[in-house]
DNA sequence: CTTCCCGACTAGAACGTACTAGTTTTCGGG
DNA sequence: CCCGAAAACTAGTACGTTCTAGTCGGGAAG
């Protein structure tokens, strides 16, 4: 084993940084104003100096920045003419409207806030659908992202100073009482999550149908010794362990109903599976997993000690996202409906906006059946 | 199997909306000012009418709103009672300062604008140290996706109308051209690959080198046959690649290389493995894929065929993102070292900001051995 | 030849904050 | 009691837009 030292490709090995230690902080700050003569000033040579503004164009065509808003924003009020020459200057010139001031001014900012978890698949689906879903109505979405060392409520304060007119919080771990005092600064809405809040609406999936049918399902094939893996403290847990011991119930099943603690990774996933099949008892013939993360994780434990899915053991997930889809894994799972989940949310967000009552608005969620589920073995 | 009706502990089933069709749309919106009795008038009831400013907050306590901005800010100049008053006043009240409005009047925004792709789990760790590593210089990270259906050109056009003052672009896919045009207008930051642009910093790990340690990795396990699954277009696929070949032949076993056009998603490395499972040579013993995402595939399709890993096939992955972590996983990885990483983005960021010349910094990869690979196979 | 209107364009006031350059108050010392 | 200086506070402008209320020509109608 050769010791490697740095690819010769690279100009320098590590860490370059060229010459000067110090740099002129800010070379030729003031220009006088008042000389209307050379237009193009800005155009050539590095991008240094502050961006050019409305007042840079309106300055090189000649006319008053009013102007040079009404042709930018593309309202009537200035001939083809100007407007030619106008769109040519800026695009020239470099000029990008300064968002900052634009909301400023404008009455409302048309942004909406959407605080999301970095590392959830199905969040990713769901912030994606949402750009989308926001743009359709005219509106911009700006996020902000929850992760292991980012707590939500910096999240939500990012959001809040941005001036978003509404806040859309995804799977919100949010206490009651912090909610509240959000729901009194900007219209707020969770999203799959249940809000027990008078000033808080909720977009959220029916949880207990939503595993209730996976249940049916896996009734259907034949499966008795059913174990569910369920979310520990996280919103809609309750609700989906609910569901499972319902669905069960109802067939008559209660006493073959295994719930164990689990939580919304691969690894709690992984845990409880290898639990299942160590502990003395004979092992489930189905597992219902919290989400689709956890379903990979009971996935991956199986595949490595070599038991058949769905042959020995069949397993289901929930969210429908991403990972659920992907051709190799084919995760039997139940929809949530991202892109119906994130249509719904931004037109509650922009009723509550409008001034509407908070809703609690519950979507039916859809059993996909894909390759991880099949008969009960023999 | 009965048909599933909603739950009944949702108070309405489907999409329920209570209530009048239209709300008044601006409701008491002209509210005469001149008026400085009851100070708190906001308060109470619900979150309506535009939210409170530093005028509110000035008036209520009745001093002027330059002190009310400094004591906000927390700069000398106001007495300890003043600003004990202040601060329950605006606390009260709800104030939140207007990040628009400061960050139109700050001459710097101190905000770093940050794209990066919503389902690559390297991107989330690294966007989640950005965070940090930018808040550790006073700076802010303002972040926008990329998804299918959102193209990059679209993110990085949000970010340059948030008038952020420098632009770090996550493994992006931009032709040269729009990168140019992108640096003549801000300082612009390429991470995870190489810029060949004289405009355009870069921060990024040895890949060539990464790739080697790996290739040395496995021959001194014994292994011969070794197979890539390269990331087909991405940005350092074509280091990987060369690094790949090169370790290879510098080890004399040029002829047991093995490069398949893959990807940079599970099913990219799924597609790769079953082809070299079911082709006619005999399988290589050890794969190395582009990235973690890339070799989470290979597991799955090497556990769903019963190859035992690492006893039949060893597996190599590249990031050491939150993928090869998981306990259940346990990817042996080239780690990029996010966290670093995303410093010396930020470091080399904050520089060019300040008038530096873009330069190319290149990380020094790391092996890290988990539990996928192990001694070549008699 | 007026009158009026309409399109093209402009002056200037917001929006909510930061900050410079004051002005007033406080207070200790002589 | 007054001086001076520091501390506490304020007036007013600037940031880059949008938008209201205009001005200015010129052509059609009377």
């Amino acid at each position: 084993m050769l010791g490697r030292r740095p690819s010769g490709r690279a100009a320098e090995p590590h860490s370059t940084r060229l010459g000067s230690g110090e740099v002129t902080e800010l070379d030729d700050d003031a220009r006088d104003d008042a000389e209307p003569s050379p237009p193009a000033r800005v155009a050539a040579g590095s991008a240094r100096k502050g961006r050019p503004t409305m007042a840079d164009v309106a300055r090189a065509a000649g006319i008053s920045t009013a102007l040079v808003s009404i042709v930018i924003r593309g309202v009537p009020g200035a001939s083809d003419e100007t407007r030619r020459r106008v769109l040519q200057i800026a695009d020239e010139l470099g000029y990008v409207p300064d968002q900052r001031a634009q909301k400023l001014r404008r009455s409302s900012s048309r942004v909406l806030g959407v605080v999301f978890e970095l590392q959830q698949p199905f969040h990713g689906d769901l912030v994606e659908h949402i750009y989308a879903a926001a743009a359709r109505h005219g509106y911009e979405a700006v996020i902000s992202a929850v992760a292991p060392s980012r707590e939500e409520s910096t999240a939500v304060n990012a959001l809040l100073r941005e001036r978003c007119e509404a806040a859309i919080l995804l799977g919100s771990r949010l206490p009651d009482e912090e909610l509240e005092r959000l729901a009194r600064r900007l219209p707020a809405l969770l999203v799959a999550r249940r809000s027990g809040l008078p000033g808080v609406g909720s977009v959220r999936g029916d949880d207990v149908m939503g595993i209730q049918l996976a249940v049916d399902h896996l009734i259907g094939l034949g499966h008795r010794r059913i174990a569910h893996i369920d979310g520990a403290g996280a919103p809609g847990s309750s609700d989906r362990r609910l569901g499972f011991l319902q669905g069960m119930a109802d067939h008559g099943l209660a006493d073959y109903a295994d719930v164990l603690a689990g939580g919304l990774t691969e690894e709690a996933g992984a845990e409880g599976v290898r639990y299942l099949l160590d502990r003395q008892a004979p092992p489930p013939t189905a597992v219902i997993a919290f989400n689709d993360r956890t379903a990979t994780g009971v996935l991956d434990v199986l595949a490595q000690r070599g038991r058949a899915v769905p042959g020995e053991i069949s397993v289901v997930g929930y969210d429908d996202s991403r990972l659920a889809k992907m051709p190799h894994v084919q995760l039997t799972t139940v929809s949530q409906d991202a892109a119906g989940m994130a249509d719904a949310a931004v037109t509650a967000a922009l009723d509550l906006i409008k001034g509407g009552t908070p809703q609690e608005t519950v979507l039916t969620p859809r059993l996909v059946v894909r390759a991880t589920t099949g008969p009960a073995p023999r």
